[in-house]
DNA sequence: TGCCGCCTCTGACAAATGTCACCGCCGATC
DNA sequence: GATCGGCGGTGACATTTGTCAGAGGCGGCA
């Protein structure tokens, strides 16, 4: 049987979860069976309903796509991971192939493209923007270690040499020391440009903060 | 005659635009007549097809939807404007009311609420979270003088004292003075905490970058 | 076993950043 | 006419940041 195809759709974004849903059930072919607002809630949903395609944006509180792909994959084998996003960085391309999704969209690209893109995926085929797929390879891997990544995402929202030293339990000058070799390998010319640049790169993790910083006062 | 309610419908993200003009169009009386992917597009199409009401996203290219919403309003007169954003800030609120808003909604929001919204706004009621006009109260008006906004958009991308001198003409010393009285209005301890309480307040202008930085080199 | 990369740390140094006090010029407002 | 805020600038100063050259320890890999 080749019936309907049963589709889950993961999104932070009430609104445009709502507006997702009712495009692809525009389609006769296709069945939203489940809806999730963070990448646990999706694994959850995917585990319970089964659903033919696991339809993921990245930038999720709790648990981002990339990592929700993964939790997938390792426990409803016979559901193919796509990936919908508003930003299309090399490293999240990567990341998100090396998590075992077929397809990597961006929410730029025009509304008709996403059924035909199940379907797609669907037939077996993968959907990969082949610019982006080129600007993924030139780009290469992620070249930060992990620590040098946690330093430069405490660095992002503003945080002093000290404060992130205390965050994360290290002396003072392994931070200096870390965020230095982070700055000469993004090619930037302080923290800043560092910060910026890792993130147009997508080598940064696309979690979202549970709540803005609160500094509303 | 209360026929259908007509809307345009400006977003830059194509696949979130297509979304959204298929979850309005379920309603039956809702039309969307018209689609725009940036503010000077939106404001053309309102002058040319004179909606009733005009849906805008603030984050877009080119030209705000602050700056469209106010085109909007003195170009065509009887088309109300509705602003929808993925960001809650109550700077954003204030200059939303201010360029001449009825209603205020961010994406968080369940999608049943938009089609509701627009039937609240075309029978004369204004849309606004209670809680979100309660803080753009609390939070006060916009602090910074235009030129403390200038050198602090330009910190944003990591620029140097130097590099921001440059593009904005001014000498370095003036630019730390600038910086310097922009990190006290926000509270802050450095530009970079200082960029981003003013922008979690909405304080810096919603423009979106034409494209990425292009650094992925 | 040796090598490599990563983690953590220290100390010293130059350069960039942030603060402060102060200057004059303009335009709006009382 | 005086006052106030914004704009643009100078010079001096303390602090922070970024760089560099080390150091030892750990785990993986050839």
């Amino acid at each position: 049987m080749t019936g309907l195809i049963r589709v889950l759709l993961a999104e932070d974004q009430g609104m445009v979860r709502g507006a997702l849903a009712s495009l692809l059930g525009l389609e006769p072919d296709i069945e939203v069976v489940g809806e999730a607002g963070d990448g646990e809630e999706a694994v959850a949903v995917a585990v319970r309903e089964r659903p033919d395609i696991a339809l993921l944006d990245i930038e999720m509180p709790v648990m981002d796509g990339i990592a929700a792909a993964a939790g997938i994959r390792a426990r409803v084998p016979g559901c193919q991971v796509m990936i919908l996003t508003t930003f299309g960085r090399p490293g999240y391309l990567r990341a998100a192939m090396e998590a075992g999704a077929v397809a990597f969209l961006v929410k730029d690209s025009p509304a008709r493209e996403l059924a035909a893109a199940v379907r797609r995926v669907r037939a077996g085929e993968r959907v990969i923007d082949p610019g982006l797929a080129a600007a993924a390879l030139s780009a290469g891997p992620n070249p930060l270690s992990p620590r040098e990544r946690d330093v430069l995402v405490a660095a992002a929202d503003g945080a002093s040499i000290g404060d992130i030293a205390g965050r994360l339990h290290l002396s003072e000058g392994t931070v200096r020391n870390y965020l230095s070799s982070a700055i000469q390998k993004t090619h930037a010319r302080n923290r800043i440009e560092a910060v910026r640049r890792a993130q147009a790169h997508g080598w940064l993790p696309g979690r979202l903060p549970g709540r803005p910083d609160g500094g509303v006062t």
